[in-house]
DNA sequence: TGTGAAAAGCAGCCTGC
DNA sequence: GCAGGCTGCTTTTCACA
């Protein structure tokens, strides 16, 4: 694992408050000249620390008027199956996030979609139509909240 | 809504992929010059369109050795239980996102944490000992996958 | 690893289509 | 709503500590 110490964790926080950030400002919050900054950044990046930088958009601002947890039993658990399901998942435009789990349901695919109608639609015509699909149990998202900030949660506090 | 044209599609395509693209990076991929890029990215940002650009980190890199979906079923469901709890699992440093959904379960809460001993003192601690929560289901998550791109699924092809 | 100076490139603004 | 030019700032590199 890469040794991250406290000026690592203040840059890796002020990324993830603003991806957008100068390297000027980032070294103002961490205590570095704009040099420095830029050196420890790219290092984050290179060392696969940091592994992207992506906009996030308002859900209703682009057609998403309603988001849907699918869960999804499989026929079958084998190698093939597995990926072959995660790969369709992952193709759908409606996918906003692809989770495999232990328990009675094997995939939680989170989807926007413009209304039922259309979560109906993709229900029987993306899932129930494949064959490594047992079981659907979708349900309503009212609300997800993504944490803009991950906490290191490694001990050593170089 | 506000309106999306193509190449505010292809914008939030590229900002999306890479929050970091500078604007003639941007304006190279609509075919427009830096300084009309420049004016459509501000304005998708002061239309809340884009509500922010945040770094994404490889989980292991700060520690993070196993992802969890805490399933949580309130023992009421009145607006003051739900607000109590939602604000309480966002303020968690091991969440990683929070859902508020409809079925048997109500939220669905995915956790970072170091390994299983790390899990059980959180769920023992956080969670079972909360008065709002009335029962806990606990999911490993072998694989999470966030989707990079969200495609406007508005129908105008403006 | 860090600093500071110098060069190259970009953002931000303005003017004219 | 867009292009092009201008100015100041930022990024990026490099020598040096």
């Amino acid at each position: 694992m890469f040794p991250l110490d406290r000026t690592d964790r203040v840059l890796l926080h002020a990324l993830q408050a603003d991806g957008r950030a100068t390297v000027k400002e980032l070294g103002a919050a961490a205590g570095l000249s704009p040099s420095a900054a830029h050196e420890r950044v790219r290092r984050l990046q290179r060392a696969g620390v940091v592994t992207g930088v992506h906009a996030a958009l308002d859900p209703s601002a682009v057609g998403i008027g309603l988001q849907a947890l699918i869960q999804v039993q499989l026929t079958r658990h084998s190698r093939e199956t597995l990926a072959s399901f995660r790969e369709h998942a992952l193709s759908l435009p409606e996918t906003l996030a692809v989770a495999h789990v232990t328990g009675a349901m094997d995939f939680l695919v989170r989807v926007g979609v413009r209304d039922s109608d259309h979560l109906r639609d993709l229900a029987l015509d993306a899932f129930t139509t494949r064959p490594e699909v047992a079981r659907l149990e979708t349900a309503i998202v009212y609300e997800h909240v993504l944490a803009t900030h991950w906490p290191v949660v490694t001990r050593d506090e170089r």
